[in-house]
DNA sequence: ATGAAAGCGCTAACAC
DNA sequence: GTGTTAGCGCTTTCAT
């Protein structure tokens, strides 16, 4: 490849200015039918594409979107992506994403590329550590946070899921088969969705009459370790019949400690997990689950990013909230 | 939100040359350090980060890095992207995914897109159409096609699998636990892992002994529903005891078969999958599987991205492939 | 209908 | 050690 053509170059090769070129290339009405289609044809020939580096300085919007994620092989991410990545291919957007593992200063360090970039906008999962609040972190970049929430500087959407219900109705539904001594595994206090599913699942506790058993309790910085543990832990000591899970990685990590240990989540330790991946159906005649709305949060994001920016960004933080489902199987 | 801070915004600012700020910013020498640090101090303040598009329109390498894949809901691609992006975010690289269904269109608008904002480099998984051999698809981007190998006008390097022993071997195991009529579901032959996949299973049947019977064998476009439906096929008839599947979304949908109908992937009919999903290890005591080698090809195909380039690209292709095991659980 | 000039933010190459 | 100029590719504005 010796160097990519420019309107300027397309220009002198035909013998023309090159604002005949940029008007023929983008479909300006002033200019003469023939012209553009010698242009065109050339063009073509040539191999032109736009350089978008000249746009971006000029000020038009570079249609490049940020998505910062923990990572992305837990599969609810992994899916959120995904529609993210078509809806972004269809609106002829650029998706950049950087995994944060939910580290502050790699969430910070990919905002500063992102804003080196102009990107447009940026979908983030906020890491715990309250990190870029700042200003600066975001520049004009519109901002939607994803999942959890954490208070920010510049006005920014929220998709959140609620999940209340669902977790607090396992709690009844694994009191209605009996189960007295229930347990539960999730993130500490310190995430906001922490906070919230923990006390989802103590009024789940109340609305079934039970009694909340402190030692029964786990929560940590959520990770597929941390649960696997945590559920060692209850398991060994069989200090409850049913398990609750208020976290993927979390839900996942449980999980493999039952199987490792041949412990069916239906009869021995009855289990009801957080996310819904594929496999989820075919375990053991199918576990029992929260299931998150993926496809909605990642489409509702879409719809957000997508232009009109004024109308959609108001000069207020927005916060919509998508329902998980109970869901029991087995 | 107002402007964003310049580097002339600066100098302005201090009443100084917009290259006395540029030169503090980048660390060149020529600079008083007292110079350096009120100016170090201001951009600080104003929260000035660089302008990437005017780093590229004078030449500067971007640091975009494409990557394109059929999906990303699959776990093996999951995976890669997964290692990509952490590798991409260590190197200071951004990294632009899409996915392409598997549809040339879409990924030759991919890659013009990747074009326009001057990608230094394309990982792709390209698709089965002939889509993109033209030269001008790739500019002087350096190519790295993944897993599967299409020709294309431009030198590139390919990162392939070798998958050849594991499967021939999977036909082997099998036979030595007695299993004499053993299906095949696959990729049809428009894809070049299909071919090479179809004929490890065909050394494999040679190599064991046994005689090879057409109607066992399952090529088609693959998919999940492509593997469900042929796995359908296979245990309603009751054809063969044994099963290798030859792509991994094939297997999964192969499996759910199973699952759904309550055969053991043991005992009804030993199952010996594609790619090594974490639930594989969970499932009824483990399925046996042909695992890929994901990290590595992941991190070779950074290696490959990283400079020099011109080393690294040479003028000629270069391909390097990396063993598949076969991993016998259960 | 076409062209010339200016400027977006940045740095290499020159002054001084 | 600091400042000035020019130019990367493009489009908006103002001639012609």
């Amino acid at each position: 490849m010796t160097k990519r053509a420019t309107i300027k170059s397309i220009a002198q090769d035909l013998g023309i200015s090159h604002m005949t070129v940029s008007r023929a290339l983008s479909n300006h009405p002033n200019v003469q039918k023939e012209t553009r289609e010698t242009v065109l044809k050339r063009a073509r020939e040539l191999g032109y594409v736009k350089n978008a580096a000249a746009k971006a300085m000029r000020g038009d919007i570079t249609g490049i979107v940020g998505l910062l994620l923990p990572n992305i092989v837990n599969e609810f991410y992994a899916r959120f992506a995904n529609a993210m990545a078509h809806a972004c291919d269809e609106n002829s957007y650029h998706l950049i994403i950087h995994l944060t593992n939910d580290d502050p200063e790699i969430e910070q360090q990919a905002l500063e590329r992102l804003r080196e970039v102009q990107a447009m906008a940026v979908a983030m999962v906020p890491t715990p550590g309250t990190s870029a609040s700042d200003v600066n972190s975001f520049g004009s970049m519109k901002v939607i946070q994803l999942i959890r929430q954490t208070p920010i500087k510049v006005p920014s959407a929220s998709i959140l899921i609620n999940d209340h219900d669902a977790i607090s109705n396992a709690v009844v539904e694994l009191a209605k088969k009996g189960h007295t001594h229930i347990g539960y595994i999730g993130a500490d206090t310190q995430l906001s969705t922490g906070r919230a599913r923990l006390s989802a699942f103590m009024d789940g506790i109340r609305e079934a009459g039970l009694k909340s058993e402190n030692q029964l309790i786990y929560t940590k910085s959520p990770s597929f370790k941390m649960g696997q543990e945590s559920a060692k832990d209850i398991c060994t000591q069989k200090k409850a019949t049913g398990l609750i899970c208020g976290g993927f990685e979390i839900s996942t990590g449980a999980l493999s400690t039952l199987m490792e240990n041949k412990l069916s989540p239906h009869t021995d330790v009855c289990f009801i997990g957080y996310g819904d991946p594929s496999f989820f159906e075919w375990l053991d005649g199918g576990i029992s689950t929260v299931r998150l709305p993926v496809d909605r949060l990642a489409h509702e994001t879409i719809e957000l990013i997508k232009p009109p920016w004024e109308e959609a960004t108001a000069s207020t933080t927005r916060e919509k909230k998508f329902d998980a489902d109970l869901i029991i199987r087995g």
